[in-house]
DNA sequence: TTGAAAGCGGTACCAT
DNA sequence: ATGGTACCGCTTTCAA
């Protein structure tokens, strides 16, 4: 006699033997390959084959093997097939955490979703590796000598990036969201045209008169935020106007942050009329910053951000500014997936793409009045 | 003569065939357990026994090996491991991306990082799922079928949440992030206590005077929403106040949902005096709804939303409310990382953790002004 | 068109 | 304390 404990929440319909045998052999059983050619009367080497559309297979038995693993709710063991076929068919990505943050960046996200959404579809497993900044170089190496992923998506590069020589010498597929300024190297990237992005934001903040324009941008180790401040600096420049260092921050990219710079900047003697924000997270403490002195968005002062969702501009008239990326970061994640499986599929040399930001100017209230840091 | 295309990047000071020769050796070749055993002069059991630690190995072999995988940058191959030990060392989760939203919500990044840590503490890889929401389904039977996880984190569960009971039938351990309303099966859960957190903002509201509160919560469907609302409701009732339908509103959290909700609200004829909004996304469209009106944060309405940054509170008077618990999601997901672990680990029976929200109340300008929609 | 058998790279049982 | 060996579940030659 023999006792089993069934770990099992069983359903209420579940009345006798035989339905929980079937509902065990349905769920939460697992089948092998073998166990399958033997119901067949195959051998696992034809199923194998069946299942894979393996040319080699008559039509009649290819039906009868697929029905049969339908029935059975057979799926191949991910493990042994990666260790018979020498491929994961798993990307790695690596989010490096800084102890200092305590946020992530809200965009990673939909870049995930995107990437994944691509993933899924050819059959790719998506790992997800979260690191403390200082072990990435080990996520890396770790991905390798493990062999659990087949390539890897690079994330937030650096000036310089001193992971992607790292890469190269590992010999790993990857694909970078974003750009390596000041690399030699030759790497493929997925990229969002940041540049472009702050130079018609701020394009547009000078045509509708606004002279003294503020920036709060990320950190400038970060690629995307020295891009986004070239774009700011060409577009002042090209009509005359240099650049002010006291205008221009760059910093990480809080709430925080930016509600203190925005205090600082507006009790400046002669403050910004403008402030042009790298991130919608910032973006919050700058409004913050601006309601607690009382003045109004839209009236007093325009507030341009870069992250922000499209769904602002649904009202069209008379409201602040902003620029919206993140709805194309999920595209950002589909675009740079793809080109990672083709360039492990088909040994593409790399490949670069840029994406034009999703700029889409709301109307403003027009030339900015001169803020009042003493009003409220 | 046999000609070899090295698919790598070299570096400048590779300049011979040895030097080429020892990269390789370090970086982009693994080694196998039979290749490090000849090296030692060992067999690979009793290299593997002193990798993994087993008793029976002796201390100077144990030094040796130990040092020989260091030198070599040996790591066993995480597939041909799993399959020998029948464990895969991967926790899987399952991230629904309805095709509605475009956005992923940003908390989710911060839970994937505290579970990520832990996971990485522990030796296990994370394996993210991105599926349309109607698949669902087939990514926890896939789970399970391609054997290629040990446990599952559950996510943003529903009222009675049919994932439950289809998990509890597979089988496989999980921890639901949340919980499940109205669902009879137990199961480990790790949750913040959203219907205390609005319940303690609805009460602080009042205690400011605040008679016409307003709630724009996310979809009902989702349990945090429900409990969210009973929070909000239990303030008001132990006030005498009963709820007033034309003020709650459920809906997606997005910040056109926001926007379009605050010019309605505050276009009635007896407009609220504060609104609860329960998701950071959706509080800035409402602040833009605001602002649009001319109306001032802080003085004429008061915002509290539940998943912002605790940064909101470093300024201490005179400034909108908020409650914060994004902060706190992080937590969150290192403590579900852990109880998986122990459930999976130790068999552990189903687990409960109930975390209170980060709810800090800043101060507030007191009692608002009766709102004038028709301002600005 | 099908099947037998040899790996893939480990682990774990049974000897010694 | 160490080594031989039979798996784990699948793919992939090679033979039939």
């Amino acid at each position: 006699m023999l006792n089993v404990i069934l770990p099992l929440t069983l359903s209420p319909h579940l009345r006798n033997v035989d339905d929980i045998q079937t509902a065990l052999e349905h769920c939460a059983t697992t089948m092998t390959l073998k166990e399958l050619s033997d119901i067949l009367g195959l051998s696992p080497t034809t199923v194998s084959r069946a299942l894979n559309g393996y040319p080699e297979v008559s039509e009649a038995t290819r039906k009868r093997v697929a029905a049969a693993a339908r029935e059975h709710g057979y799926a191949p063991n991910t493990r042994a097939r990666s260790l018979a076929t020498g491929r994961a068919m798993a990307i790695g990505h690596v989010i490096p955490i800084s102890s200092k943050h305590e946020m992530v960046n809200p965009v990673f996200g939909d870049f995930i979703a995107g990437a994944g959404e691509v993933y899924s579809r050819n059959g790719y497993d998506m790992l997800l590796s979260v690191v403390p900044d200082a072990d990435e170089d080990d996520a890396y190496r770790s991905f390798l000598t493990k062999r659990n992923v087949d390539g890897i998506i690079l994330h937030a590069p650096t000036l310089n990036d001193p992971r992607i020589p790292l890469l190269n010498a590992l010999g790993l597929p990857y694909v970078v969201h974003g750009r390596s300024s000041n690399t030699d190297a030759a790497y493929a990237w997925v990229d969002v045209n940041n540049k472009r992005a702050f130079q018609r934001a701020t394009e547009f903040l000078l045509d509708l008169g606004h002279r003294r324009i503020a920036l709060v941008n990320g950190l400038e180790h970060m690629d995307f935020a020295i891009r986004r401040r070239a774009g700011y600096e060409a577009a002042l420049t090209a009509r005359g106007i240099t650049p002010d260092p006291d205008l221009m921050f760059a910093g990480e990219m809080t709430e925080a942050q930016g509600h203190d710079l925005t205090r600082t900047l507006l009790a400046q003697p002669n403050p910004p009329t403008a402030i042009l924000v790298s991130s919608m997270i910032t973006a919050i403490g700058v409004r913050r910053g601006i309601e607690e002195l009382g003045l109004r968005m839209g009236r007093d002062v325009s507030l341009i951000t870069h992250d922000d969702d499209l769904s602002y501009f649904r009202n069209g008239a008379d409201i602040p500014v902003y620029t919206a990326t993140r709805s194309s970061v999920r595209d950002a994640g589909r675009k740079a997936a793809q080109m990672l499986i083709d360039i492990m599929q088909r040994c593409d040399t790399p490949r670069e793409i840029l994406l034009e930001a999703d700029l889409t100017l709301g109307l403003s209230t027009g030339p900015a009045a001169p803020m009042h840091a003493e009003a409220g």
